[in-house]
DNA sequence: GCGTAACCCTACGCACGAGTAGGTATGCTC
DNA sequence: GAGCATACCTACTCGTGCGTAGGGTTACGC
């Protein structure tokens, strides 16, 4: 049932989709989708929670804590882009969307605050690990890119049918993890002066 | 008076702005909207080039073709983040609802694609001047991921009003040219086998 | 066979907002 | 000052789509 919801937003978008086509499309009537998940907004609601939970489960069983950082990155990488490469038009419009609209632009900030503090755990935990330690604001905003750029790559990887989520998988690991590396090993950027 | 149409988009989102509140704001009434820039969609679009002509004037402008590899990614994302932390909630809001809906995403992967295709020839070219090569589509997946964490930095930033820009540019500027820098000297990260 | 209760439908009310018609004031020409 | 154009407004039409009221249908108890 929920499944012809995220369908059809995923296709029309939040507005432009009716309950109508939702209900049609699910072969009931409009009054039993009101009955059953009341108003669209609720409905919304309840496929944006259903997805991400879903996706928050994926990563989350793929990325054991007692393994090592970057075995940990790597398996959650390819745990989300084979996630996001098994639901292409589902998850990615429906992510679009929710970044959108306000009424639902907070629940989806939650989500995305949950995957950066983990990322963010996971940075701390590699740097107290070599001895080196950084400001809270520093490893947040590191972890808020390295989530951006994934995300970035998920919305390229729905618009490619034809690539591999493995091999996007990979490819951001270089990104993120020769970055991150580097900062591991304290080499930082400086601005020019002047 | 696009000036109000951007506020207006902006404070409510595409859906939820009407003309009336616009026309309100512009100190003009609706009829006058529609004369001038005729209906709802085509204002949007309207706002959509100016911020977008704005932000690429404003990049362009500092990232001149004949510094070196770093001074441009330096100035240019320092110009890009100056430009957000002037337009906070206009930029942002607006480029976050082109993002979803259907009739305007076009136009902003468009800009997307241009900004993509610069940072793609800069990283090409630091590429060539130190004798390697990299294959077009690793090139552009990393160009995008560089950007798609610029953009969610940019989004961190338009979150966190007492933020400031040109920290902001630094970080990104870390994570961006140390990546980048291990990816020049030839190192990548190979998936474990298994 | 008749009451009744669960279930689901068609068909509607209603609000909201895009786009417009027709009227009014201000300035300009002769 | 009459005619006219320009610039603008108030007040409307009309489509769209959310949410619901009220009617049919099937199954069961008596």
């Amino acid at each position: 049932m929920l499944d012809a919801a995220v369908k059809v937003f995923s296709r029309r978008g939040f507005h432009a989709a009716s309950m109508d086509e939702i209900a049609e499309d699910a072969g009931i009537s409009k009054p039993m989708v009101y009955a059953y998940l009341g108003t669209k907004e609720e409905l919304f609601v309840a496929c944006l929670h259903r997805e991400g939970a879903r996706m928050m489960q994926a990563i989350a069983g793929a990325a054991a804590p007692e393994l090592s950082a970057d075995e940990r990155l790597w398996r959650g990488l390819r745990a989300f882009f084979g996630f996001v490469g098994a639901h292409r038009d589902g998850w990615a419009v429906l992510y679009r969307q929710a970044r959108g609209e306000q009424p639902f632009a907070g629940e989806l900030a939650g989500m995305r605050a949950r995957l950066v503090e983990v990322v963010a755990g996971m940075l701390d935990h590699a740097l107290r690990a070599e001895g080196r330690e950084v400001g809270e604001t520093d490893l947040e905003v590191v972890a808020y890119a390295l989530v951006g750029a994934t995300e970035s790559l998920a919305d390229w990887l729905a618009d490619h049918p034809d690539a591999d989520p493995e091999k996007t998988a990979t490819r951001m690991m270089n990104v993120a993890w020769l970055g991150a590396g580097q900062l591991l090993r304290g080499a930082t950027w400086r601005p020019p002066t002047g």
